[in-house]
RNA sequence: CGGGGAGUAGCGCAGUCUGGGAGCGCACCUGCCUUGGGAGCAGGGGGUCGCAAGUUCGAAUCUUGUCUCCCCGACCA
């Protein structure tokens, strides 16, 4: 490709609204251009590193044994009223109607419209397994778009859907996408992480989703230093204990704490460690049930935790009136003696073995000091509530420690089961001629944000540092002042030619830029090798390669050269 | 949804408080010059100051409304 005949407009300046550095170098190495939040023009370069990595995720989804299709991207409302998630899933769901009144919607992801051909197309147990994948642009109407392509409301995204006979086959379902997705992160160079996840509102048993770790990233993941066990903190579990009771004599005083609402203040009203304290926090799930959460103060309650405890649909934090009228009490002073009768009440672990708490009273102003669990107060039952820290015990090893880790969420994949199936009636016939429910599995992965993420992993100072499989182009050529030295020209022709006849993507800068201007281009658009051909080196028949990861700069021969960039190239796509 | 901030040339911004000429840097066009890390000189083109009302002799500037964008919050009892 010649540079002057393709269109790469690079920024030189960093556009204002752009806050994480790969939004920041997408914009500036001319790859995206915004078009209104969340939804991005994607340029020449940027549909070019898009298409590497959608190709790679082809390559592995079809080795996988998975088909690939094309699915629309609107949806009539009929399908997701059958599921009910026309009602469940909220304002993320972009809705309108046409001109016959008739409602549709922009799909956000597609179990719905697979399903609904499956259950028209397969009748026997013959015909399974079965994998559909399609590459599609999707939409999901975000609160809060941000970030680029890492949280836009329009995007391109890979989903697939098993379908198996029973949940045996379909874990091996499961198990060949696992695998799969550990390929096609390894084939693009990232550090990543599988870790155990929340199904959210996609629904299913269990879940993995992949984790590009960097600082950016949106979700905090756990993982074991001495075992394999890694979780997003949603999900992850604190390592469960067996009961143990206070058999402290300390007898139960009710103290004046007033204006004292937060744990802190309390804590360091009364002089005790917040570790002494226990917080309770009110939620409902939004249609009359509420519940009263108890945790160590120091510990934060993980509300995804606290939603499958109570097995509720939704949760939300009450508000003060409906805390004021469920426990009888104003908002920092809760506490589970004296509530009133008919709160359900559900405690942290880590209440186990708490001596001599530190409480609200249930009360204006007051707290209780040396509470302990059963002496005091009941609870219905205890859960894991809290979020785990770094340095809390491995849940899974004896000796292992947790670390957190921020990650960038670019792959997921759940076992459905058969909670899409059976509510749209997908169903087959086994050998025995029995009707049975079709087992599922979905698997998503977001192609824009993949590359976004491996950006953000991959960049210096002068700009993007593309691994070789997700690069625009392989190799840039640069001939130095083309326009002065004729030789210079002819012989950068030459080897840009040279280097597409052996399969080499090549951005040749003919230009008739000044050098810097071309180094600053070719640094900020990240393409990893480099080649200059100048008047000096030239005289001696040498050109200079450039590696751009490490920076190494190496005079060669020409032919060296290529045979070089040929071999780098060769080794970095082999897999 | 709540809170904060911002809309002035393609990008980055000043001007707004205290009403009166629409500006600066980069980019772009022309010419000269320069040619190994976003050069220099000279000349030039480009903006309904987000939109709509209002106040005023006069509005980028004051008032009201509205739209868009950005940031923060969603662990607080």
């Amino acid at each position: 490709m010649l540079y002057s005949r393709f269109f790469i407009p690079t920024l030189k300046e960093t556009p204002s609204d752009a806050e994480v550095v790969s939004h920041q170098l997408m914009l500036r190495a001319g790859m995206i251009r915004k078009l209104a939040a969340g939804i991005y023009n994607y340029l020449p370069m940027g549909l070019r590193s898009i298409r590497k990595f959608e190709n790679i995720v082809r390559e592995e989804m079809n080795r996988a044994d998975a088909i690939e299709m094309l699915m629309p991207s609107v949806q009539p409302a009929e399908l997701w009223q059958e599921t009910g998630r026309w009602q469940f899933y909220g304002k993320e769901l972009l809705r309108f109607r046409d001109r016959k009144d008739n409602e549709f919607c922009v799909g956000p992801t597609h179990e719905e419209v697979v399903t609904d051909m499956v259950r028209r197309e397969v009748k026997s147990y013959r015909q399974m397994p079965l994998n559909f994948y399609q590459i599609q642009t999707k939409f999901r109407d975000e609160i809060r778009p941000r970030f680029g392509l890492m949280r836009g409301r329009e995007f391109i995204m890979k989903d697939a859907y098993s379908f198996d006979v029973d949940s045996c086959a379909a874990d091996l379902s499961y198990e060949k996408m696992y695998a799969a997705y550990m390929r096609i992160f390894e084939r693009c160079g990232l550090n990543f992480r599988a870790v155990e996840a929340d199904t959210g509102t996609i629904g299913g048993s269990s879940s993995h989703e992949f984790m590009v770790l960097a600082d950016s990233g949106e979700d905090a993941i756990a993982s074991c230093d001495s075992c394999r066990y890694a979780a997003n903190v949603e999900k992850a579990e604190t390592r469960s204990v067996l009961p143990v009771h206070s058999t402290s004599q300390t007898p139960l005083e009710k103290i004046s704490t007033p204006d004292k609402k937060s744990i802190c203040e309390v804590a360091a009203f009364l002089g005790v460690q917040i570790e002494q304290t226990i917080k309770a926090l009110v939620f409902s799930n939004g249609e009359g049930a509420f519940v009263m959460s108890l945790l160590r103060g120091d510990h934060e309650l993980n509300e995804i935790k606290l939603k499958n405890a109570m097995d509720w649909d939704d949760i939300r934090m009450a508000t003060d009136d409906e805390i004021l009228s469920v426990t009888g009490a104003p908002v920092g002073f809760l506490g589970p003696i004296g509530v009133k009768d008919g709160l359900v009440i559900i405690a942290d672990l880590a209440l186990n073995g708490m001596a001599d708490s530190v409480i609200g009273a249930n009360e204006t102003d007051s707290h209780y000091i040396a509470a302990n669990l059963e002496r005091d107060f009941v609870i219905q039952r205890m859960a894991d509530l809290r979020n785990v820290v770094a340095g809390d015990s491995c849940p899974r090893c004896e000796s292992g420690i947790i670390q957190m880790w921020r990650g960038i969420e670019v792959g997921h994949v759940f076992k459905l089961g058969t909670k899409y199936s059976e509510k749209l009636g997908a169903t087959y016939l086994d050998a025995a001629g029995k009707e049975n429910i079709i087992f599922m599995g979905c698997y998503g992965i977001g192609i824009g944000r993949t590359v976004a993420a491996s950006i953000e992993q991959n960049h210096d100072d002068n700009g993007i540092i593309f691994p070789i499989p997700l690069a625009p182009f392989h190799c840039s050529v640069i001939a130095l002042n083309p326009g002065k030295d004729s030789a210079v020209l002819a012989a950068a022709e030459e080897i840009y030619l040279k280097l597409e006849q052996l399969g080499i993507e090549v951005l040749f800068d003919d230009r008739d830029e000044r050098p810097g201007i071309k180094f600053k281009d070719n640094d900020l658009t990240g393409i990893p090798l480099r080649i200059v051909v100048g008047s000096k080196g030239l005289l001696e028949g040498k050109v200079e390669l450039k590696i751009r990861k490490s920076g190494e700069i190496l005079l060669l021969p020409i032919d060296e050269a290529i045979a070089q960039i040929k071999q780098t190239v060769d080794e970095a796509l082999a897999y």
